[in-house]
DNA sequence: CTATGATATAGACATCTCTCTATATTCATT
DNA sequence: AATGAATATAGAGAGATGTCTATATCATAG
């Protein structure tokens, strides 16, 4: 799987923050405006546009213009992609870097 | 589960890395000495064992030490507690934040 | 107890991150 | 077209991050 490693980076980057996690979790029951976001927060509008392109940029947000609004939901399936690497990650697997790092002598890699 | 998000960002931090990510999956097939990971990738030996100690305080990996040597091993516990909560994280659930939000005139949140 | 090998710490430095204020853009309504 | 509301961008600054070199600590062998 070695060459996932880089490809999930931005979206694990992107959930390392407190404030990004809570609008995760304030997108995890359907769309909402970037307004009613901002409420909830003690940030100001562009710190909020901020986060949301972090958050939209490495997929895992999706925003959808609607006249003046901006509406964020959250990607299912791209969080779904994610828990699925942790979890092949970190389980036992026949083709594991370190695997190869034992037979590092019969097999680069 | 608010008070849950501060809890989870260093480990989130930890895993943001593409290094630290490379050393997760070599410790998912077993405890690995640091020498041993050294060789795997091309960075100096302080910065290795500025990214074992990323990865030790946070939980998400354990040392030993034997002898002169440092043997690490994934902690699946704390690897699976955080799949969890990115998995409640994104899933319906009635008492979250959006709904609380939602319900912002009705009760404070 | 000294020499050697494995690991950790200190300090420096470039870059990235998160926040702000100020300003620009975009859209709806008049 | 002008105004106002929602959002985005630019630029600045404080602090965090990842890397290095140099050095210290710790454990083992002789």
């Amino acid at each position: 799987m070695a060459y996932e490693y880089a490809k999930y980076v931005p979206v694990i980057k992107a959930l390392s923050d407190e404030t990004r996690l809570k609008i995760i979790d304030m997108l995890s029951c359907g769309e909402l405006c970037a307004c009613k976001i901002l409420e909830r927060f003690s940030i100001t509008q562009p710190t909020l546009s901020y986060h949301m392109r972090i958050l939209t940029e490495c997929g895992i947000v999706t925003g959808r213009r609607d006249g003046a609004w901006m509406h964020y939901h959250l990607n299912n399936e791209k969080m779904g992609e994610l828990t699925r690497f942790l979890t092949v990650l970190t389980s036992f697997k026949e083709d594991c870097i370190c695997n190869r790092c034992n037979n590092k002598s019969k097999a680069k890699g």
